[in-house]
RNA sequence: GGAGGGGUUCCCGAGUGGCUAAAGGGAUCAGACUGUAAAUCUGACGCGCGAGCUUCGGUGGUUCGAAUCCACCCCCCUCCA
């Protein structure tokens, strides 16, 4: 493993990836020197993680980089519960079988990201669970709940709006959170001698909260850090698209949507973005960023993100995959196309819809590709241009799809905006 | 348990009997311009080719006509006990 421990807390600087730290000098010193054990969190809410999680996860791996020892752990229990964290709503709870599915499905995924098998500082998935389930709910107020002052709970910035804004609310459940992440924190402490929890700024509360429950419960000095939550330039949310979040389960998002969603970032963005979720070196970055500039040409930055971050996520074969793809939609000739190259699209993730039948109404394959949500709408996209067949953008909305019209007797593409595609083949 | 306030189309939020498929803003989508960027401009934004149809927490009523009035129910918030 390299040897930079000094150098860590320069990188993450130089990325811009500290958001706050707790006893700062502190922190850096008990990092420099020594191997030292931190976690991270991931909540099942869902059957897989999302870029939005890529951060600390990244984060986790930068710190094993530099020789420390990542624990990653994934909320089997506070899954049950919710943040309550800067979330304007209650939640709805999800069953315990679902999320006990989601635990293993994160766990394989987490597992990706780290190195199990480096000696001193193999990383470690742990869950919440383990140590509540059976926890009972008295123990737990008497031994836990104890060290936490209700007074100070309810300043927590990360709760405020919920007390605070008429018609919003907060129960319980929800409102006891903080105190079971603390409890993770010390728990962590006792088990594997953790010293720092890592997390999304919007954490800041939460991990505090188990600094104090650690000191309390074992006497013992522990750290938080956190990292800056991703905004776009422009103020929109970041990590969605039209179809929804970005995930990292390939089933979910295709590598080649994977890839696409990276293309289209924003100049504004797309530095900061480097420094955020590849491991290229800041200075390289820097670098990337004059010759852009300097060039007055279309910047290469965009290509380099999606290229890196696709192939953490999706390894090798999944880049080579979605350029694969994207060069044959965006920038070439549909019919240069050989007929295995359109079977190559299928299995690069373009989405396909096979149909059996000699014809198809232009407006009805739209609908049922997914490229318009309605009749009305996708003749509005016909009549204002938005749609193409193989290139061809000669369309009616009474226009019917037949053999004739496919490549190979088989294969139409429709492309509706300036980015969306979908392969229809004739069976 | 008591008193009060509230639930409107993806979100926020107007609307208190017909002129309301429902103001305005945001988000989103398309077109133009571009670089699969940003900004800007134009248009769309419940469903339907259309006549029209279905929506305003739920159910039932009043009325020629209801998101708007009445009854009951469900959910949320605030204060009091």
């Amino acid at each position: 493993m390299a040897d930079l421990p000094t150098n860590l807390f320069k990188d993450l600087d130089l990325r811009g990836l500290i958001a706050q730290m707790s006893s700062e000098d502190e922190l850096r010193s008990h990092f420099s020197g020594a191997q030292r054990t931190l976690y991270g969190g991931f909540d099942p809410t869902a059957d897989s993680l999302h870029i939005g999680h890529l951060v600390p996860l990244l984060a986790l791996r930068r710190f094993q980089l530099a020789g420390h020892r990542p624990l990653a752990l994934v909320g089997g229990a506070t899954g049950l519960i919710g943040d309550p964290s800067f979330k304007s709503a209650e939640r709805q709870l999800n069953s315990g079988d679902i999320v006990g599915g989601w635990v293993e499905k994160l766990r394989a995924q987490l597992e990706q990201y780290l190195d199990f098998d480096c000696g001193h500082n193999s990383a470690v998935v742990v869950n919440n669970l383990d140590w509540t389930r059976d926890l009972s709910a008295l123990d737990f107020l008497r031994d836990v709940g104890k060290h936490f002052s209700v007074n100070a709970m309810i300043q927590k910035e990360s709760v405020k709006q919920r007390l605070e804004r008429e018609g919003a609310g907060i129960s319980f459940t929800e409102f006891s959170y903080m105190i079971l992440q603390s409890f993770d924190f010390a728990e962590l402490h006792k088990r594997y001698g953790c010293t720092l929890q890592i997390g999304g700024s919007d954490q800041w509360g939460n991990i505090t909260g188990g600094i104090d429950l650690t000191r309390r419960m074992y006497q013992g000095q522990v750290f938080g850090l956190t990292l800056p939550l991703v905004t776009k330039a422009d103020g929109q949310k970041f990590g969605k698209t039209e179809s929804g979040t970005v995930w990292l389960d390939s089933n979910k998002t295709s590598p080649y949507a994977f890839y696409q969603f990276w293309l289209s970032t924003a100049d504004a963005d797309v530095y900061r973005f480097l420094k955020y979720f590849t491991f290229l070196a800041p200075a390289r970055i820097d670098e990337l960023q004059m010759a852009d500039l300097a060039s007055g040409d279309r910047p290469r930055a965009q290509h380099v993100l999606a290229e890196a971050v696709t192939r953490l996520v999706h390894g090798e074969k999944g880049v080579a995959a979605a350029i694969r793809i994207s060069s044959s939609l965006f920038t070439g000739n549909l019919s240069d196309l050989t007929e295995s190259d359109f079977e190559q699209l299928h299995m690069d993730g373009l989405a396909v819809t096979d149909l059996c039948a000699e014809s198809i109404g232009l407006i009805d394959a739209l609908v049922r590709t997914g490229l318009a949500t309605s009749n009305r709408v996708a003749r509005e996209f016909v009549d204002s241009g938005a749609v193409s067949v193989n290139g061809r953008k000669d369309l009616v909305p009474e226009k019917n799809l037949t053999k004739s019209d496919s490549l190979f007797n088989r294969f139409v593409v429709i492309k509706r905006g300036k980015k969306l595609f979908h392969l229809i083949r004739f069976i």
